[in-house]
DNA sequence: CTTCTAAATGCAATTAAGTTGCATAAACTA
DNA sequence: TAGTTTATGCAACTTAATTGCATTTAGAAG
């Protein structure tokens, strides 16, 4: 059922608990994006501070990432095939729908080629766009 | 002195306050983003909540803008040109820098063309690109 | 299958961010 | 200068983020 969750764990050095089979199943479920409180919302078996500290982990070991957003509270989504621990990439696109509030990878949406100013080192490019997504038109 | 201050407040009818100037001058010399913990930290005569209701309302009226980011607390820029209440435009690159934390508002980089799959619409585009700035090189 | 150890969890508590209501004070209008 | 509207400060509250510590559990080793 869940072997390739647990794979993916395993694979990261994390042990496998409930709670993150739990979390890692919701945010593949999802493939949206998701906060703390969504995730208290949902799991309300869990406590918050275990919660708080599943994301921690996830970010850490490259599982997850943040999502850059405007709402002022952090939100995270699942990492795709080119990130490890400390070296992530994603310059995929998030779209965020103005309607139902969710916020969505687009993976197969590659970002275009962005310059910066002379004397700047690009490292990481994030794009969020905003509108109406294809379930809310 | 800050006559051009002053006519920003006033031709977006609001009226003109020691608080309004300090802060819309801060942004004007930081030329980047920033929160309001910044802004307390800056201004200790105000209070938290006169800061926080100055931001609001210079978002409402469309002087400043929200930069998305992942650090899970709203951050704000000056808005250029192109911005009106409830029709912002800001197409510009958000450059955030890695070792100084830095966010500001590459204005002379214009976003470049992206698209979204089918069925979705897009409003806004939000670039936001981290890395070494200039300063920091 | 038991033992041991490192890691994960839960609970309590704290800090920081965001938000609202209300009384007072100050800015603009006439 | 008086009157009205708006802005400010204070108090209070909600929600998010974070830390320490004791307890429990997962996985490794025997």
């Amino acid at each position: 059922m869940s072997e390739i969750l647990k794979e993916i764990l395993k694979s990261h050095n994390l042990r496998v608990t409930n709670c993150r089979i739990d979390v890692i199943r919701y945010f593949s479920d999802k493939r949206g994006a998701l906060s703390l409180g969504d995730l208290e919302n949902k799991f309300t078996q869990y406590d918050r501070v275990t919660l708080y500290r599943t994301l921690n982990s996830f970010l850490k070991f490259g599982i997850l990432h943040k999502i850059p957003n405007e709402s002022g509270t952090a939100t995270y989504g699942l990492c795709y095939d080119t990130c490890a621990p400390e070296q992530h990439i994603h310059n995929h696109i998030h779209f965020k729908c103005n309607n139902c509030g969710q916020i969505e990878c687009l993976e197969d949406k590659e970002t275009p080629n962005v310059s910066v100013p002379e004397g700047y080192t690009m490292e990481k490019v994030n794009l969020i766009v905003d509108g109406i997504c294809a379930e809310c038109a």
